[in-house]
DNA sequence: TTTTTCGGGGGAAACGCTTTCCGGTCGTCC
DNA sequence: GGACGACCGGAAAGCGTTTCCCCCGAAAAA
């Protein structure tokens, strides 16, 4: 019996092998605990199975859910996911990339929002370019910046819409918790919410900036209500940070939504438990994930989807008399 | 100039390659925006650099904070990781584990609970077995069960203490949401608990099983709440479980801790947005990332290492009068 | 019966790299 | 001046699969 038999019927080869040899093989296997050697295997057939992702932060549950569904989908593809966290570094990010393509992972999932640093989004770029010419494919959920497929979250118009729901209840003076500068999924919820405000002939909003994470939510909260402020509403422009500006004020002893309404964008698993219920704007996270694979996987000319946001209203935001 | 040549400036080889020539092959690697082919690397190299992580569920902050500190101990590492999730089947584990024995990855970490079945145990056991044979190296967060590196959590003592502590507090008559049956951490941490109560005199707790996620917690507080209960105080064996509890009662219109006080364990980083913050014992959960990596990676005999945990009293648990 | 066809088996090249071994070129030390 | 050693480039042998191609025997067609 030779290699080739074995090969043959160890995986799912166009070719027969005859019942006598076939369970011969098969019962050698399993008896030896033998497993292909996915390396070679890859090596021969110049196609892996294993699929990248690029996160910024694993224990952020926005990027957890969509991990989460990336990893499932994968494995009902019968891909293995190899991960990276960034930790928001778009150097890290280049580098993982690269990795990934030395790799020669199948297909590439990026998520998280790219910057408006145009020297560091054209290495990447082009990084991904080379994955791709070499066969790889890739799909990135945040801006379309990068020349492959992307999914847009309605980030804009989803921020507009809660900034005329916010009006609707009766808000006039708002803050924004607006995140660091240079981030482009920041700055379009900004804009987008301005812009709602601007619609309505509304003042436009008071910015604080700061990280884009819980912590920098909670400092940029705590920074805003010390200073003591006029504004009603508070608008963070993601979940997390809405989460660390409902922390903060606590701490500081304001009354959510009695004395300042909070709301944020992203509507992750985790805000359920939270108290009051975190207003927000509501994004399919794991859908997001899930397409994303599909994209990476699909074999279409490179498409731009958009995702819709939908507001939803909770406690911490009160209708204003 | 040959391929041999190439391959030595292009990985840090032992030996030497002058100047001239190193300068222009490094000059062509990158115009060329060459990377070297890890899987032909791993193949020839008869060792990837690939970490194989098995995790329940990514989108649980108890593994997203573990998932996260792997993935980031790893990368220091030069190693990338390739995670599964399980969704607590001990069939998609195995697997797993096979997969990643298929992909030769050097080391692979297992977080999270075993189950007392014990020809499902026997079968992962002899999985890893293979694994080690060929060369591979293993380490899981959980019990002590699969003869290889584990971190052992202080389940037991940490219940224990738990229980101590709120017996301290002037509580008597307690119940536990145990989570599923045949689940060792939460029967582990079960026994503790019954065990510290017991110690103390004190009658043993109802017990009121679920699974062992946030729905599960929900669940069955809402349950024991409804069928009205003089319990002064609920421990859920994990945290995920007590944020539904909490849910739960706040739903069902409890006051916590007015009503009845509310425990957890593991301390998740979520728990710090949580109102009323959760009492609960502290595991180092980052921490125990890193490790078991360190001893995945280790060349140490076999070891068995225990992490200490910590009671943390905070304002879901009252002091009865 | 002879010729085709066809299904299944084996040999060997190829995949892209690493690494050992060999040979050649200098420089240096007796 | 010769011998020795340090250093460096190249050829070639794997690493474990897949796959192309050839071959053989049996069944089907002539």
């Amino acid at each position: 019996m030779s290699l080739a038999t074995a090969s043959r019927v160890l995986n799912g080869s166009t070719r027969q092998v005859g019942k006598v040899l076939r369970e011969r093989v098969q019962r050698a296997a399993t008896e030896l605990g033998y497993t292909t050697n996915r390396a070679a295997q890859a090596l021969a057939r110049s196609a892996s199975d294993v699929l990248g992702l690029v996160v910024h932060d694993l224990s952020d549950p926005y990027f957890a859910e969509i991990a989460n569904a990336v990893v499932r989908t994968a494995d009902a593809r019968g891909l293995t996911v190899m991960v990276g966290t960034t930790f928001r570094d778009p150097e890290a990010e280049i580098g993982y990339v690269a990795t990934l393509r030395a790799q020669r992972v199948r297909a590439i999932v990026l998520a998280g929002s790219r910057t408006d640093d145009e020297a560091v989004t054209l290495r990447l770029r082009t990084e991904l370019g080379r994955f791709a010419a070499s066969g790889g494919r890739a799909a990135v959920i945040g801006q379309d910046l990068l020349g492959v497929d992307t999914l847009v979250p309605a980030n804009r118009t989803g921020a507009r819409a809660l900034a005329v729901a916010l009006a609707g209840l009766g808000h006039t003076r708002f803050a924004v918790l607006s995140g660091p500068p240079g981030l482009v999924t920041a700055a379009d919820r900004l804009a987008g919410f301005a812009e709602g405000l601007a619609a309505l002939g509304l003042p436009p909003p008071r910015v604080v900036p700061g990280a884009f994470d819980r912590d920098g939510g909670y400092a940029a909260a705590a920074r805003l209500w010390s200073e003591g402020t006029d504004v009603t509403c508070l608008f963070a422009v993601n979940d997390v940070m809405a989460t660390g500006a409902l922390a903060a004020l606590r701490t500081a002893g304001a009354d959510v939504p009695g004395e300042i309404s909070v709301a944020g964008f992203d509507d992750i698993p985790t805000l359920r438990d939270l108290t009051p219920g975190l207003t927000t704007v509501r994004l399919p996270l794991a859908g997001m994930g899930r397409r994303a694979v599909e994209l990476a996987l699909g074999t279409e000319a490179v498409a731009t989807e958009s995702v819709a946001a939908e507001v939803v209203i909770r406690e911490s935001t009160r209708r204003l008399p």
